[in-house]
DNA sequence: TATAATTTGTTATATAATTCACAATTATAC
DNA sequence: GTATAATTGTGAATTATATAACAAATTATA
């Protein structure tokens, strides 16, 4: 089973990859694509590893098929669609980016169950009363769903999503649903990455203040410091 | 060092215990909080553990205390004030939410490049120019930075933010930021997100097809499938 | 008061993810 | 052609995270 992280990696690395081919650049080595995302050169060969796909020594990846290597991977060989249940802040701001008619992966049906909401059309997405969402997801062969409405209202909707045929589910709500193993969720908890983000700004805070209050003779015992650096490392930091 | 999924569940068991305390409940078990977010009871021992706070055997925490400890860990004395730069779609959602001049943690000041948004008041919150960045940050010290920006913006704005004394930040932009190791950064890529869940949900559409074609024999192979289970897994699907 | 039942705190174990290190491979310089 | 330099692919080592297991602690009960 490939890694979680790996299949996020391999969607940034087609990213950046194609910003590169836009570029002209037609073949990047590891270690380049490694400095764009700030990870280790190892970590992009294995993770392009999982692809099967091969480079070539003291060349590198060919930019082009490398690119259509993670596709092949990454995508279904029909359009995915997705929907999306409340069409709020949140969703609305969802909606501005991943509404589409032509890409290859969109959300393609807004859900909402405010009667002021319901017939509209958001963003190229037209908004319907929840309960078409078994007809639709039928129609659509829909099988990911994103969730962005109350909290209380979750694990109601998500059941629904999941009787209509979604397998995938994106939610935004803060409440951990609770899913048969055949269906994957990933919960994206806002207000919690939030207050990590909060907690190690602190942490970071601190450190550098008790590193300043270290007496200057310590700052200098970094003796053997830059002994033994392995070729790759001392690589990494020439663009900084 | 604390293990930042260890934070972030923290996060989580605060939302959760001020819940079950407004329902009156005073005392809670690790299996109880655990099936709450479907992790395992050891899971959540485990994180309580880095508190240094102490439940009581046979009886579980109390939900007050515990919630005290958390805060105590994770919030700062004084009130933590976030800046968010750009008000956009995204933009707009998050300040729909995290703004808030009463709240412990929140966003206090906006930005944006947009003339037509400069000056104006969104959902309680002034946007400022970005200009003014080191000065408002300066006079909220803050140090927590949320980045709603297009990619090609990103890294100019995660530069000042780190000039003016940010230190932790939390970036939406699909570019990974470059920032020194005194400063943490999240990266909240929703394109990834969404492709890694439409690529889980086709594998687990493809598992389903295949499961449902096994010959029925291999169904009725559990043997030995319920035995020398631990009395905490035997407890965990009471509710389902 | 002793005993049984239960849950915590924590050590040990298992699993997962990342990074190292180097043989194998290819291009380039001479 | 051969030597040199560089980069890949991958097994092994390391690090991080999650789970299991159980002694110690506490309550409830006989
Ligand atoms: N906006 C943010 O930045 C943010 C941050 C953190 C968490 N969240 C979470 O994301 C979710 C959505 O946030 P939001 O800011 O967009 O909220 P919102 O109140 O702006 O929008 C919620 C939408 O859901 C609709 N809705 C409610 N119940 C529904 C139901 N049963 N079926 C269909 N539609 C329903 C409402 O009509 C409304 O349009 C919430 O759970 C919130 O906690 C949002
Ligand atoms: N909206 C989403 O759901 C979503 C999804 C995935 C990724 N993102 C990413 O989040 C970021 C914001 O998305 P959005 O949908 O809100 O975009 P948007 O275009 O709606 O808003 C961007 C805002 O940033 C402002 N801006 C641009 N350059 C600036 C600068 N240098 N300084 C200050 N302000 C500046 C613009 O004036 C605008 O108000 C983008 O990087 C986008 O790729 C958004």
């Amino acid at each position: 089973m490939i890694p979680e992280n790996t299949v996020e990696r391999l969607s940034l690395y087609r990213r950046v990859l194609q910003q590169i081919w836009a570029e002209g650049k037609e073949t990047i080595m590891s270690h380049e694509l490694a400095q764009i995302l700030h990870i280790k050169p190892a970590q992009v060969r294995r993770d392009i590893m999982y692809l099967g796909y091969s480079g070539i020594p003291n060349i590198g990846y060919k930019v082009k098929s490398l690119i259509e290597s993670i596709s092949q991977f990454l995508d279904s060989t029909s359009q995915q669609s997705a929907i999306l249940v409340g069409v709020g802040h949140l969703g609305m701001a969802l909606l501005a980016n991943f509404s589409g008619r032509w890409r290859q992966l969109a959300i393609r049906a807004a859900f909402d169950r405010d009667p002021e909401k319901i017939g509209r059309v958001f963003h190229g997405c037209v908004c319907y009363s929840v309960e078409d969402i078994p007809k639709v997801v039928g129609e659509l062969k829909s099988i990911i769903g994103i969730i962005a409405i109350p909290a209380d209202q979750a694990q109601k909707i998500c059941d629904l999503m999941i009787t209509s045929g979604i397998r995938g589910i994106l939610n935004f709500s803060p409440v951990r649903l609770k899913v048969p193993e055949y269906v994957y969720v990933e919960h994206v908890d806002l207000s919690a990455t939030f207050e990590k983000v909060a907690f190690f700004a602190r942490t970071m805070k601190k450190l550098e203040e008790e590193k300043s209050k270290l007496p200057p003779i310590l700052e200098n015992c970094s003796d053997g410091y830059n002994q033994n650096v392995k070729e790759e490392n001392l690589r990494k930091d020439v663009s900084v």
